[in-house]
DNA sequence: CTATTATCCGAGCGATCACTCTGGTTTGTT
DNA sequence: AACAAACCAGAGTGATCGCTCGGATAATAG
């Protein structure tokens, strides 16, 4: 006598169970995350199951479960080497000197990022539950923001806006991030195109800065 | 012999197959989306099943299946009822008169929609597929647009930025929308206090015009 | 009151799901 | 060569899923 309306014990472990060791088994690894991202983009992360996975991966389901405790440890591993490929580039650019060269750096590495695999990143964002990637907003969009912070301190003098520091930095980050992540969602095309890193610079460096120029 | 790495042929049909005559259907439609929606706020859209929804909805399975071809278009209804909830009010302010007024307007009712029922919100945001309202944004948000857009036209003589007035005006929209929507699903306590509002006004005012006060 | 239409119900079906378990194969070590 | 550790495989299991179907009940029309 099971209550239908009850909620089912839910295991929430987006971990992999164990590194590869090995250089076959690294292979393994790599076709499972390859092939789920095929699916995911084909066909949605509703349709993408385990077994299917395996299937398209050319590996036993066991092998599967070798290495990832479930499905949605599969998305969150792809998600994570995703979002260190994004923020080893943006660590590449400059991050210090004249605010404008940092601010374009930064829209143009995200948009380089969105660019780079648009099919992928919006099936990330839109199709896997976010349930699935909540402890990694703690560590990467973290270090992000806190980038951004210790920039902001450090050039405390040229800025224009009188809210506190730590707000104006978290909203700068929101603002860029989300504006180019709502594009990459819905208007994709406007990526390739000039206007969108050339107003979105402009808007935020006239946001920052006092006008003075011109 | 079937292919395991096939797709499941998908039937994508987000409509209600009919609406509600009587008080009684209108009360079932009723109970079954308000189910759906705390279902999926308390435990996710994958472990709301047609089932749980119906069960918690007080009403039989086959009752559901009345009024929605499947599990989708419930979430759909859900959100578009939302949506139309939110384009009222926004229609209900002041839509011309000075840009600032406007733009505090059209900033205020977002952050107060969002608001409304974060929880709700953010789930609807984050763990529907967005395939079941891909369809949607083809109109309220369409709305939304050709409204910034025909008031940016209206007022073409006193706005600065030189890029082609349709990018601006879809630019606007989605970095207004985007932002406040970021803060809603990473920092909802941002939403109640005055820095987003004030903040975001004075951007978009900032990069729409030309400075000449202060 | 009768006929018709709208509404409601839930047992159960076939499909699919995530995942286990047992046993075989490859790689590395001594 | 002998052994252990790492790796791979996939048939099978129990649970759950979305959804149908046939019939009961209530509202409305004539």
């Amino acid at each position: 006598m099971t209550d239908i309306t009850a909620a089912p014990t839910a295991k929430t472990v987006y971990v992999m169970r164990k590194q590869p060791r090995q250089r076959r088994a690294r292979a393994t690894v790599d076709a499972i995350l390859e092939a789920a991202a095929r699916i995911l983009v084909a066909s949605g992360y509703a349709s993408a199951s385990t077994n299917r996975i395996a299937g398209r991966a050319g590996v036993g389901i066991g092998s599967l479960y070798e290495y990832f405790p479930g499905k949605e440890a599969i998305f969150a591993e792809l998600r994570r080497r995703e979002m260190a490929r994004w923020y080893a580039k943006l660590r590449a650019g400059p991050v210090s000197g004249p605010p404008r060269d940092v601010i374009a750096h930064i829209v143009h590495t995200r948009i380089a990022f969105t660019s780079a695999n648009p099919a992928l990143y919006a099936a990330l964002e839109t199709e896997v539950p976010r349930a699935a990637v909540a402890e990694m907003q703690g560590t990467i969009q973290d270090d992000f923001l806190s980038l951004s912070t210790a920039y902001l301190a450090a050039h405390r003098d040229l800025l224009r806006p009188k809210a506190p520091m730590s707000f104006v930095s978290e909203f700068l980050a929101r603002w860029v991030n989300s504006t180019i992540h709502d594009f990459a969602m819905h208007a994709p095309a406007a990526l390739a195109g000039e206007h969108l890193a050339d107003e979105l610079i402009d808007a935020v460096a006239r946001y920052l800065l006092s006008t003075d120029e011109e």
